[in-house]
DNA sequence: GAGGCGTGGCC
DNA sequence: TGGCCAAGCCT
């Protein structure tokens, strides 16, 4: 039997044939370096509730550190517990969330602070399987926030771990285009025992990922561990798949933003036919909605697609019908 | 399980 | 310039 780089195998050896001197290795090397690298964010202090973390890690969905900065801090702020939001419309939550985009997380994220004081007396709760019963929290999002709020052992998987994964031990330029059940399994295997030492590699990890070893042009050289890595030693193979982009120019979704952005501008509700014209026709060109409403104009999009848009807002909880015109869920 | 879902910065 | 990418989730 011959074990192959590209095609790690648990064995005597170890997870990804690593060996558990070499495993050891590798998390004192990580870690260690995440203890001298690590940036400040306001959500990792020790003083920060597990509902910053957890608001944290919603506005971290797909969305980079340095735009979700100002935005949680305004939130924690305002809404320092989930029942201060909970006590609030669904549409200030989506007010507040600004342009972070993918704004049902901000739906998602008020519905669930409304479950945390329903079922869990206002307290984010540190189970793996509560957390991941709320809305908006998914199985990466509910292991992060019982590792990183409640100091819990957890296999936290997201984008950076995985892409860490690929190259790190198993060889390749980019994970599979989803996570699959042998990459849960070797990164279940390739966490530290001890609990603590488990939470701040699954921080560093992540943190390698974002920092060093990214998606694009990873900066090698700054690497802790690029003497152990498989895919520098193979060559730097490259990517065995094209990653398939999302379309958006002329698409209903760019429709749907530019109409939410005029929602979240609006202190009124909102005719559909304004969405129709122009500003400068309707006397709106100065005012603060003149802007995105100018912008979705620009679109020249059909009368079917904001239809279809506006639709798809509704249907989503986004957006409702009040006095004849469309407003932010009140 | 593939596709839908925002937004802006970067190379 | 424009496609790629960013601490995913849901259906």
């Amino acid at each position: 039997m011959t074990l192959s780089p590209a095609m790690p195998v648990d064995g005597p050896s170890g997870p990804g044939g690593l060996r558990p001197d070499q495993l050891a290795a590798l998390h004192r090397r990580i870690t260690g370096w995440f203890a001298e690298t690590a940036r400040d964010l306001p959500w990792r202090e020790t003083r920060c509730s597990p509902w910053g973390v957890l608001v944290s890690e919603i506005m971290l969905q797909q969305t980079p550190v340095v735009r979700v900065l100002p935005v949680w801090r305004e939130w924690l702020e305002r809404w320092p517990t989930p029942a201060g939001l909970a006590g609030e419309p669904a549409g200030e939550a989506v007010r507040s969330w600004g342009r972070l985009g993918y704004p049902r997380r901000a739906l998602r994220l008020h519905a669930a602070a409304a479950a945390i004081v329903r079922d869990h007396a206002g307290e984010v709760p540190g189970d793996y399987t509560e957390l991941l019963a709320l809305p908006g929290v998914g199985s990466y999002t509910a292991a992060a926030v019982a590792a990183f709020a409640f100091g819990r052992r957890e296999t936290v998987v997201d984008t950076n771990i995985r892409r860490v994964h690929a190259r790190l031990v198993s060889g390749v330029a980019l994970p599979s285009p989803s996570l699959n059940a042998a990459e849960m399994r070797l990164a279940a295997e390739l966490l530290p025992d001890d609990v603590g030492t488990s939470v701040r590699w699954n921080a560093a990890v992540m943190e390698l990922g974002a920092l060093v070893c990214t998606a694009r042009a990873p900066k090698c050289a700054e690497c802790p561990v690029r003497n152990s890595c498989a895919w520098l030693a193979a060559g730097e193979p490259p990517p065995s798949y094209a990653p398939k982009g999302q379309a958006w120019h002329g698409t209903d979704r760019q429709v749907r933003g530019a109409v939410i952005a005029v929602l979240r501008l609006a202190d009124a509700p909102v005719p559909a036919e304004m969405f129709q014209r122009e500003p400068a026709d309707l006397g709106f060109a100065a005012t603060g909605i003149g802007v995105p409403l100018s912008a979705l104009h620009r679109l020249n999009s059909a009368p079917e697609q904001l239809e279809r848009a506006i639709a798809g807002l509704l249907g989503d909880g986004l957006a409702e019908l009040h006095q004849g015109g469309y407003r932010l869920p009140a």
